[in-house]
DNA sequence: ACCAGCATATATCGAACTGATATAGGCTCG
DNA sequence: CGAGCCTATATCAGTTCGATATATGCTGGT
């Protein structure tokens, strides 16, 4: 599944411009599963533009820079509905707390601690995120239901965080570490 | 948290050649939250020997090809607590079918039925593959921990994927879809 | 008996993507 | 009244993926 389809979704929904499509990634409908940073998002829509499947038009505005709204074509929503019948990538997540994790024995306490804390605090603002945008949008049943699926997940994420990040800072305390030598 | 420092962490545990830490990546402890394909590890392993934090030897074996067996060097070892110590990379999760997903009323039914059927067992496959590991591997507390962490996060998703999936699938045939037109 | 396919093992390359940076106008708040 | 932020587009270097190449031996089916 890359940016490129991805901008397609977005804007089989309707109009939108570069900068839009990135904040619909960030904080929007798809924030909790998708991710697509302006690097990938400008040079995909001009490659979809120049393939017929997108066209734009430049709008200006008081006060703000003029912008480039992109809408989508019949031969457009045509290449979209063919990405969604082709057989789905693997599902990614990738976790450097994880990662940390693994080696909280050799690490200071302290470090631990903070770090644990960092990830709880994530996982509440990332749940919290996923609870403002099905309060806000009125969304459509498919969107209530990828919604219902990332907020059960990071409601379970959190409170198991909260219920055995204190075993990580254990582990961390058990053994003196080489902090000690620094 | 690079390819670099994922090779600093395995080879921190023990010896390993590139092809087993791909492994590791993708059935060892680490199968959850890494991935790592051999394009990234095999450049990376040069350049980490390069700057004198792996060494490496050349083990010929009978009926296997040679293979090239990676050691940390105390600078490795060193450059590892580094990595553990600077600020952690965001977590990321990306899910192709939870953005097919948000489109299951235009889709035709036998194809939302067979994509939510497959990610199931996608789900159940890997729940599976982290209670393996977790009975296989005599592991230490860390990686007990982040392998607890996986498989209640999995279990979830496995259940909540079973639950309410039909409601997808529902979506599907609600509406009569495009399908009708080919 | 033989061959297809799979596992082990290393390596490279193009395409995709991220993260940082550049540019530029206008707004807000101390 | 200026620092910093929001809107908005764009590019670039570096990282990573996915596919492919190469080589060898084992295993299972016909």
């Amino acid at each position: 599944m890359n940016v490129r389809t991805l901008c397609l979704s977005i804007l089989f929904e309707g109009e939108a411009t570069g900068y839009e499509i990135r904040r619909k990634c960030v904080e929007g409908e798809c924030a909790y599963f998708i991710e697509a940073s302006f690097g990938s998002i400008y040079p995909a829509l001009n490659k979809l533009e120049q393939e017929g499947l997108v066209t734009s038009r430049t709008q200006q505005q008081s006060g703000k820079p003029a912008k480039k709204v992109y809408s989508i074509t019949d031969a457009g929503r045509a290449a979209f509905a063919d990405e969604l019948a082709a057989p789905l990538g693997e599902d990614v997540f990738r976790s450097p707390f994880l990662l940390f994790a693994r080696y909280a024995h050799i690490l200071p306490r302290e470090l631990v601690e903070t770090r644990a804390a960092e990830q709880l605090d994530k996982l509440v603002q990332d749940r919290k995120k996923l609870d403002n945008v099905a309060a806000e949008h009125g969304s459509k049943a498919g969107d209530t239901w990828v919604l219902n699926y990332g907020r059960a997940i990071m409601e379970l994420a959190e409170r198991h965080m909260r219920a055995h990040m204190h075993e990580l800072i254990t582990m961390a305390r058990a053994e003196p570490n080489k902090d000690a030598a620094e």
